[in-house]
DNA sequence: AACTATTGATAAGT
DNA sequence: TACTTATCAATAGTT
């Protein structure tokens, strides 16, 4: 855009690459931000210098803007989020079966020469599997939910059953005394149930005492 | 850049504005490729049109790329994830109160004049709320953790106390069997126990027909 | 969508 | 790093 025209490949002279830089990424920000003012788009710029130094740009709240990608790329594709509920119980399995299926899929891509178009297919995988850990989260989340209900009513029921049982053994305990008394007209009570599980031995003996 | 120089903001007539945007973001995405390509730089790009389009470009993954920039914003100021781990059990109370604060000095923001500092602290902010985000939704899971983790617990000690209930009751049935043959030197059985809160009385009536 | 006059970006030099 | 400037690239308005 100069002096002469350069290709486009990477500059091998480390000072000249830094100028370009700096150049450059000056220009890159400024064209961002015109194309924000201008046409009322909402754009995030993220960039990491080959020395690891980051520079960034977010129309908004870069946060927010990524949060939007991420809803986005949820919505397209293979909806996965819609069809894991329809599954139901067996949603897991079926997901754990895909994310197993993808990532063996990426790892053969990773064994093969990392070029221009498996670069894409490894960036759409690596997106695909990251909307399936997010499906499964909810999914997880769900599950999690629907246990502790679960266990909640279980705990209920039990309870309950337990005080009838509690309730039974009172009664039949005051049977019991009514029938003792038949016997013996005697008022003595019995002694107190330990609930161990010699208790048949001890009232058996104290019925024929 | 052309015929006449148009200023920078927002353009009024939608059917320009749409063209610009095509025009402009073609030209930006060239651009953010070729300063990828030239200076080595990780670059990630995300636009959303004001119609909700989105267009994107990662030099490498996006997933990556942002999650690299978490880790540098991550490791720049106050360093949540770590507190949130230290302080256990209140720690929920603690990030509750964080972020309510945190809220209200954002509301405060944007009740103000929305100029170039504000929208990085409002920025900053955001970023903020979303760290304790993560924390609380790591803290939730751990909580619902130990709460499925409690029930299972009360689960199997109600079941076991059931259990010696269920038998006491069996024994007492058997005593009381026994009491009855004493009586009435009868070998008739008694009707079977149906579980029901009415048992007592059919036991009753059943003793003293 | 294609054209082109004009402005903008920048490579090389200082 | 900043400034200059010759050149190339991007694009606003037009067709």
């Amino acid at each position: 855009m100069a002096r002469k025209k350069i290709p486009i490949k990477k500059i091998d002279n480390i000072n000249a690459r830094q100028v370009t830089f700096s150049k450059r990424r000056k220009g890159l920000f400024k064209k961002t931000q015109e194309l924000s003012t201008l046409c009322d788009a909402e754009i995030a710029l993220i960039v990491f210098s080959s020395t690891s130094k980051l520079f960034e740009y977010a129309s908004s709240s870069m946060q927010q803007i990524i949060e939007r990608r991420n809803q986005h790329s949820g919505v397209q594709g293979s909806d996965i989020a819609s069809t894991g509920k329809q599954l139901g119980s067996n949603s897991f399995d079926m997901l754990h079966k895909e994310i197993e299926d993808k990532t063996h899929e990426l790892c053969q891509l990773n064994g093969q020469d990392l070029q221009g178009l498996t670069i894409q297919e490894l960036q759409k995988l690596e997106e695909l599997l990251q909307k399936r850990w997010i499906t499964i989260s909810k999914i997880k989340e769900e599950k999690m939910t629907q246990e502790i209900n679960s266990l909640k009513t279980k705990e209920a029921e039990l309870t309950e059953e337990n005080q009838k049982l509690k309730q039974n053994f009172y009664e039949q305990k005051l049977v019991r005394e009514q029938c003792y008394e038949s016997i013996t007209s005697s008022s003595s009570d019995f002694p107190p149930d330990n609930g161990s599980s010699d208790t048949s031995l001890k009232l058996g003996l104290c019925l024929f005492e």
